[in-house]
DNA sequence: GCGACAG
DNA sequence: ATCTTGTCGC
């Protein structure tokens, strides 16, 4: 297993625990409540060693992109299940220091604590960035689950033994669920809530990350796909 | 020990 | 994640 503790960031896993049972408290004390004026969506592609993180932020209610940013470098950190954040949080957060409108929730293409240590890539992505954040995987990664029914908006809960971890949400009608899970500093209704709401018409997948992976692959094409 | 395993 | 054509359906 190989991981570079050479990045804008490093926690091992005992620190990450550590950092969650922090984060938890306020998570108690004072999670997010309300409607969002911005929203942002994090999404990263590849083209062999080189990483595009997307960051899009996008009015709530509009639902309308009204900033975008990136950031492109080598990415040489393998993947490894469970460590998605040592692989694509150096490039997110650097892509990060370009944002310029404040969003209030920020929503990634992957788990919050829908993961083994409860620390997926938006809950480690929270103690740097310290808003609340949301993961939307596209995969179930662990976890017991019911089919939710058939229709746009039902949902079941995620668990393990007893713990309540993420949900299976249906965006559309007869479509395979995505899944969502809490970050960090928000709660799961919430997050199941506004997940929904930012989910257009004909989309599986929400406008916030899907504008972002959109991106992502524009970029991808436009500047790194073509050898000369 | 063996397989499964977000993106 | 990425490699890839046509095709069914709104």
């Amino acid at each position: 297993m190989k991981v570079n503790h050479v990045h804008s960031f490093s926690l091992s896993i005992p620190e990450m625990k550590n950092k969650q049972r922090e984060l938890q408290q306020k998570i108690e004390i004072a999670p997010y409540h309300g409607t969002p004026t911005f929203v942002a969506g994090v999404d990263v592609a590849y083209h062999q060693q080189m990483g595009i993180a997307v960051i899009i932020v996008m009015d709530f209610k509009s639902m309308q992109v009204v900033e975008q940013v990136w950031q492109i470098d080598q990415v040489t950190q393998e993947y490894i299940p469970g460590l998605l954040a040592f692989r694509e949080l150096p490039l997110i957060l650097t892509a990060w220091k370009k944002v310029t409108i404040e969003p209030e929730i920020v929503f990634f293409d992957g788990n919050g604590i829908l993961h083994p240590n409860r620390v997926g890539i938006a809950t480690h992505a929270s103690f740097f960035l310290e808003k609340p954040t949301v993961g939307i995987a596209k995969t179930p990664f662990i976890g017991h689950y019911l089919e939710p029914d058939p229709q746009r908006g039902s949902y079941t809960f995620i668990y393990e033994q007893d713990e309540m971890i993420g949900a299976s949400l249906r965006t559309q009608p007869n479509v395979k669920p995505v899944y969502i899970s809490v970050g960090n500093l928000i709660d799961l209704d919430s997050s199941i809530h506004l997940s929904m709401q930012l989910v257009g018409k004909t989309s599986r997948i929400p406008e916030i990350t899907r504008q972002a992976d959109i991106l992502t692959r524009k970029i991808r094409r436009e500047y790194l796909s073509h050898p000369n």
